[in-house]
DNA sequence: GCCAACGTTGGC
DNA sequence: GCCAACGTTGGC
């Protein structure tokens, strides 16, 4: 069991539209970076934890929790030449870009950034760090217990 | 909308 | 395979 943290534009999908959505449930499309890609791709197991983060949006921070609903699978979007993620180097035969399902658990009061760089256990979190641009990245267990602690 | 950080691209 | 130019991210 490993612990994640996942952004998502508020604007494109909230937490609140996860929740809404058949299953709770939603494909995590557009990511685009081979880093959060493979994170995706290698090791996100079914049943992990997942820290739904709302960014570039007017308060920033975590909005609820959720979980990896499935295992990585091509993102359909990349073949859609309709799509903003349309990408015309991936074939069906070899795709570039995968996925997993993500199903929204329950919405929490918004941990804010500012809320979060006080806290001491949690300075190391990479989404923390100075010019942090991944979209995915892995969350210690301490982490992981101590927002929850926060959030409860 | 600014801009620092950083990933990607492509000429050489 | 170096690295300058360019594009994107995302907090502010």
């Amino acid at each position: 069991m490993q612990y994640w943290l996942m952004k998502s534009e508020p604007d494109e999908v909230s937490i609140d539209d996860a929740l809404a959505a058949a299953g709770s449930t939603v494909p995590w499309t557009g990511v685009r970076n081979y880093q959060a890609r493979n994170f995706m791709r290698d090791q996100m197991r079914v049943g992990d934890g997942v820290l739904f983060y709302h960014s570039s949006c007017a308060e920033p921070g975590i909005a609820g929790i959720a979980e990896v609903a499935s295992t990585a699978y091509p993102d359909p979007t990349q073949f859609d030449s309709g799509s903003p993620y349309f990408d015309p180097k991936a074939t069906r035969e070899t795709p570039r870009w995968m996925l997993v399902d993500v199903r929204a658990l329950r919405k929490t009061r918004l941990l804010t950034l500012d809320q979060m760089r006080a806290i001491p256990e949690l300075a190391d979190m990479q989404i923390l760090r100075r010019g942090n641009r991944l979209s995915i990245t892995p969350v210690a267990r301490h982490e992981w217990e101590c927002i929850l602690q926060q959030l409860s």
